[in-house]
DNA sequence: TTGACAAGTAATCGGTCGTTTACTATAATA
DNA sequence: TATTATAGTAAACGACCGATTACTTGTCAA
């Protein structure tokens, strides 16, 4: 049983992160881990291999993750309704949770740092990017936010302007805080982003959120 | 006269702010133009003198295009107002033009490219990065609206929440921005940031907006 | 004990990298 | 017209690239 297989990946995963893909070379990973590059091949047939593996593991632990963390009370039923029963509550709670993951969680991050070092080099970059940091999540709460308006628990209004002015923050926020590693200031951050959650919900909600209970995920 | 050394910087520009520096060689410069790459060295000493070119005519358009796009009414003669007389109409007209220019503009678009593209690479390029796109901004608008609150043009809050606010769909539009080449689409995009500031003011400013009068500048 | 396999090394492969050199054509200058 | 500077080419440089090979270990099951 050997873990070098995942020191590999791990060490990798930094290194694309900091530097993109064509900037690291087979001899930088594996002199950051001290053995030969014609090691790394008994591992992963190419360079291109250890990039996709990190990929898919990345993609499939940002679904795995999406499943636990909600996604609140998404149905598929082939009915117009996505949500159910979408409480400022729940909504609150999940968005901060989300926060809290993409800025960090070590993969999270890192994830997010390949996706905006690549997104220009092709379409099929470009779409990803877009489709996990961009108009995805925007389009994600623009329906969330339609669903609830039908349902009353939403004052009326654009549902796309508002998807817009609640996502952006959190995106904004996201590259503030790649940009410290004080921890600190990284609470700073988090805070100003529920501040946002908070002033959003006080605007747009129809029944207010009682403000001294925290909601733990 | 020759017009190669300027064909060079823009071949380079678009290249760089697509795939980043170290993905691109000298030969695709060079291919691009259908030159031999040896030609090149006529005219930049090494590749880093080529990015390095590019950077600072970037940063000196950066920098002209400040000066002459506004910051509304800034004025240095040490005192603790940094602005004098800004006007919520002169806000929504800067915003603007700032969102025109940074989406439409050429050099503009590939400077903030180039930018996100190196962000991660050392402390530096992390400090320019934030400074033109993250924290820069977000701590200009602070201070904004601090005097403004001071001159009563602007409701009572706290400057730096709303700075935040204020900005990230800013932000967040330009991403989406890059993603598409269709013309009309971008406009939709600038539509949304226009409401944007027009329902930030609505919120915010003390005397209201006449909407039927369009600003210029 | 032996054989097979896993996981490493060192050397080497053909290519491409950034860069330099030697040379050529052209056009302006004396 | 002769000279000189400019802007290009083609070839080569050493270094490094991703990838392969031949070889050496150590481990573990038959």
């Amino acid at each position: 049983m050997s873990n070098t297989k995942e020191k590999i990946l791990l060490t990798a995963l930094h290194l694309f992160a900091q530097d993109g893909y064509e900037a690291v070379s087979m001899s930088k990973i594996a002199g950051k881990l001290s053995i030969t590059k014609g090691a790394l091949y008994k591992h992963y047939k190419n360079k291109r291999d250890i990039f996709d593996t990190i990929f898919e593991r990345l993609c499939q632990l940002d679904i795995e993750r999406s499943r636990k963390a909600g996604v609140p009370e998404k149905e598929f039923d082939g009915a117009t309704k996505l949500f159910r029963n979408v409480s400022t509550k729940s909504v609150k709670a999940y968005m901060q949770s989300q926060f809290q993951y993409w800025t960090n969680d070590e993969f999270a991050c890192n994830f997010r740092k390949i996706l905006t070092l690549e997104q220009y080099r092709n379409l099929e970059a470009t779409n990803l990017y877009q489709k996990v940091l961009g108009r995805g999540p925007v389009d994600f709460i623009e329906d969330l936010f339609r669903e609830m308006m039908e349902e009353g628990t939403w004052r009326k209004g654009d549902p796309k302007q508002m998807a817009v002015e609640f996502y952006a923050p959190f995106y904004l926020l996201l590259s503030i805080s790649d940009a410290t590693s004080d921890n600190e200031e990284k609470e700073k951050i988090a805070d100003i982003f529920t501040a946002h959650i908070d002033c959003f919900i006080e605007k747009y909600a129809t029944s207010k959120l009682q403000n001294n209970e925290d909601i733990q995920i």
